[in-house]
DNA sequence: GTGAAAGCGCTAACAG
DNA sequence: CTGTTAGCGCTTTCAC
């Protein structure tokens, strides 16, 4: 199916002149005639020629191209993240890979071969919630690949990572709640080898604690899902032990329990309000609509792929980790102030 | 920073044997001596070494790789056409570019150059609202690099296509709606020169007719953003013209219907049935849940990957149009039969 | 000012 | 069974 794409050969040729003249007239180098390097970059123009990015790369050992690694396309905040990847990625003139883990750690190391045999010049990854040994990454920082990871970020690796300061987001969510009335505060989690997630837990506690409030584990509750989320206020109404302020790991955990608590006819933020995390597409959707922290996706990838390609470019060695503000969206699953 | 990726070349000068012998013995050529094959790939192993693909990519002519252009990457609905894509590809060893036009005529065509210039083996493409223009989709099937459209496709370009029946599944959903009862429909509706909304609003005309309810103009507005629904709900409302039946081009339109609706405590579905259109994320989240028809973008994207690649690899020349089924998710949105 | 030659990593045709 | 050679498209010395 592929018909021949125009090289600097066939403009040679035509031209009657070497291939290296048409690639040197082609970048404007000083020693061209002025008539030659008309002649080639009009006819250039005209068979529509466009260097071959391959042999390019093939020449220059870098590819241009960035490898990304996430769990899940399809996820809002991944999505988002990947958008802002793109856009400064786009500035730059690199392109982006997009692998998907699926969650499943064994995946993630194949996507890892994948990307590093398609020659990526890095990558911006966010590992899976099961991932436990990390020898893949080292794998690849070993092959002189640089790597930034976001959000999800893995322990005692000497890396560039982008992440939000989930504790502190946590505790000034919490924090609201108590502010605006809440006595009787439950957290929904997510997995605990999770250090995003353990930190909003631990966000969530403190705040109790510096405002001495009881607290103790029976307040942290595992739920991460719109499902779970759903079951749980189901569970726990049936048991009577539904809190006046619910601050959930995630908008979607929170908009399954908000799902609950609508069919229950309890009032939200009335009789129990709820804070989420992420402000993803659905926060303005739910009803009430979503009171949550801005965690800001795509400055996130922008900003990750901005210093993956500045150290990709300047090879600097220095490693850093770069914190994102994160704010308190309000909106009307909490009571006001 | 990038320090050296081991070459075959490493590999044969270890060994003290040639090149191409190692080339073979890696792709276990019957040529070669078991001794040797076996040597070869221990070292193989214990050095890590990984095939260049940019190096297969310029020898072979093709790179294995599937260039994709989507308006937008966080829009649920694209986000599964390429979760759909990426399995597929992987599936059959095919990396995934990604590029959005952001709704862009200008940055699509540049999305081509782009694409074409890395030399992608073929290309996936849902094209933005407002393409007029499709001379650059010719000038890509013209290097001979073949493209599928999926979902926004372009009249008058001889290529492959992936769309869902949108006259079909519309005709249904608002069927559905009169069937339970409704007798006073409005359709929200998209962009009239994009075929899928119009052909949304051809079904939805068309079964009011069959039905023989009386139609005229007034019923189709304009709306397709949860902006938009919110805004329309209110305004009709303000004019007492709340219809009891909704169907709308896009769920996120009918969830910011639903969110005006539920403020202005109008019961959903007693007083107003709404039907939706993508059955994405939030269909399940907003309350009630919506009832909406099911286009399986992941299904719409597996298929296109399909297509393309049995394209690239038996480079047949016939041009296909594949209708993907759809059916209609019935959720608390509408009335029940 | 322009051309010839070498080489990026790999494969395949051609010799032995 | 294995080595040599050439070439994918392009850039970059080194000549002239």
């Amino acid at each position: 199916m592929k018909s021949h794409q125009v090289t600097i050969k066939d403009i040679a040729k035509i031209l009657g002149i070497s291939a290296s003249t048409v690639s040197r007239a082609l970048k404007d180098h000083p020693d061209i005639s002025f008539e030659t390097k008309k002649k080639v970059k009009e006819l250039a123009e005209e068979l529509k020629y466009k260097p071959n990015a391959i042999a390019l790369s093939l020449q220059s050992n870098k590819s241009h191209i960035i490898g990304i690694i996430v769990p899940q396309i399809v996820h809002h905040f991944f999505s988002t993240v990947i958008s802002g990847i793109e856009e400064y990625a786009g500035e730059k003139a690199y392109n982006i890979i997009i692998t998907q883990s699926n969650e499943n750690p064994e995946k993630e190391i194949s996507n890892c071969r994948t990307l590093l045999s398609g020659r990526v010049d890095g990558m911006i990854v966010s590992r899976t919630k099961d991932t436990e040994n990390f020898d893949h990454f080292r794998n690849v920082l070993g092959t002189g690949t640089p790597i930034v990871f976001f959000d999800r970020t893995c322990h005692g690796i000497k890396t560039d990572k982008v992440v939000i300061d989930d504790y502190k987001a946590a505790y000034e969510a919490t924090e609201y709640l108590i502010k605006t009335g809440c006595r009787n505060l439950l957290h929904f989690s997510g997995p605990e080898n999770l250090k995003i997630t353990s930190k909003r837990m631990w966000g969530f506690a403190d705040a109790l604690k510096k405002n001495h409030f009881p607290f103790n584990e029976d307040l942290i509750i595992k739920a991460d899902s719109f499902e779970e989320g759903r079951k749980m206020i189901f569970k726990l109404h049936k048991e009577n032990k539904l809190p006046d302020g619910l601050f959930t790991v995630n908008d979607m955990t929170a908009a399954g329990a908000m799902s609950a608590l609508n069919e229950l006819k309890i009032k939200i933020p009335e009789e129990i309000s709820v804070f989420g995390f992420t402000n993803g597409a659905i926060s303005k959707i739910t009803s009430p609509s979503l009171s949550t922290v801005e965690q800001n996706g795509h400055l996130m990838g922008y900003t990750a792929a901005e210093i993956l390609i500045n150290k990709i470019e300047n090879e600097t060695h220095e490693v850093l980790t770069k914190i994102l503000p994160t704010k308190l969206i309000i909106r009307n699953s909490t009571r006001h102030l």
